[in-house]
DNA sequence: ACTAAGTCGATTATCTAAGTCGACAATTCA
DNA sequence: TGAATTGTCGACTTAGATAATCGACTTAGT
């Protein structure tokens, strides 16, 4: 039961695009750079998240990535979705037809009651709310640093 | 981010020995054969869970294997712990010495409310449950098939 | 045109889970 | 005692998924 590194670096570089929102367009190198992915999986990482409709793409010479929706919109259920694919933690939650014991099976709620709550989780958090995180954890480690 | 077959024939198997405590020993064949795991593969998922302290085994002819406590005793945490080993959903939560940005890394705080979230469903449900739940199920399906 | 970006599909590599097998140890029973 | 039965253990194989790279392509700016 181990997250995808698909999902770990995925949601990094989502909130790296969201950190640099005011600067324009982002640069996949950039993002590549500051979150040490190599660029070419990078590009693999966002490919799902553009076709989701969370990130705008240009293409060409000055071209980048930013996000297409506020951030305060963006639900991490809907990233983590994205970049894992739609399968859940076990098959036969999501698709009842996979196992014929299905309907009676109490080890399958057990699942879905597991599902159930990391889906809660991703649901009450969005980007925004990690960028706030973040800077409220950077402006703390500043103050100390300056002290 | 699937969990293993591991966890989902392991806690079967348990709870079929949990369904089956009256009748003393079961042997893993039984097992194997109403829950359609190898035998051989069976054994190995037992193994984790004698040396748990959660079954206790019993070698030689009419040998097989019984749970080693009560059912509502046993937690449903203890058992995928054992199951799936002591890793969780991401390395970091649970050594964060793995990566240096764990101290400030927000992203590790959504992992770790995730990963919380799991574990607290399955704190909260023994054995014991899944053996009451089976056997309510077992009677609708009986009521309604007389009907 | 030329360069700088993202896009896409094919491919490879690496790893781990899944499952099998054979030898062994313990226990019962004849 | 010895043969049958049952769990134990570790080595091995396989299969499949994930991770990651690469090269050819498209699009846009200058």
């Amino acid at each position: 039961m181990k997250l995808s590194t698909r999902a770990r670096y995925g949601l990094r570089a989502l909130l790296d695009l969201a950190l640099h929102q005011g600067e324009g367009l982002v640069q996949l190198k950039w993002i590549a750079l500051r979150q040490q992915i190599s660029l070419p999986y990078l590009e693999h990482l966002i490919r799902p998240l553009v076709a989701g409709g969370l990130v705008k793409s240009v293409r060409g010479a000055r071209g980048g990535v930013t996000l297409y929706k506020p951030a305060s919109e963006i639900r991490l259920r809907e990233v983590i979705r994205l970049l894992e694919g739609p399968t859940g933690l076990v098959e036969c939650v999501d698709n009842p037809a996979t196992c014929e014991r299905s309907a009676v099976c109490v080890v399958r709620d057990v699942w879905s009651a597991m599902e159930e709550a990391m889906v809660g989780v991703l649901d009450s958090m969005t980007l925004q709310d990690l960028v706030q995180r973040e800077e409220t954890k950077r402006q703390a480690a500043m103050e100390t640093y300056c002290i």
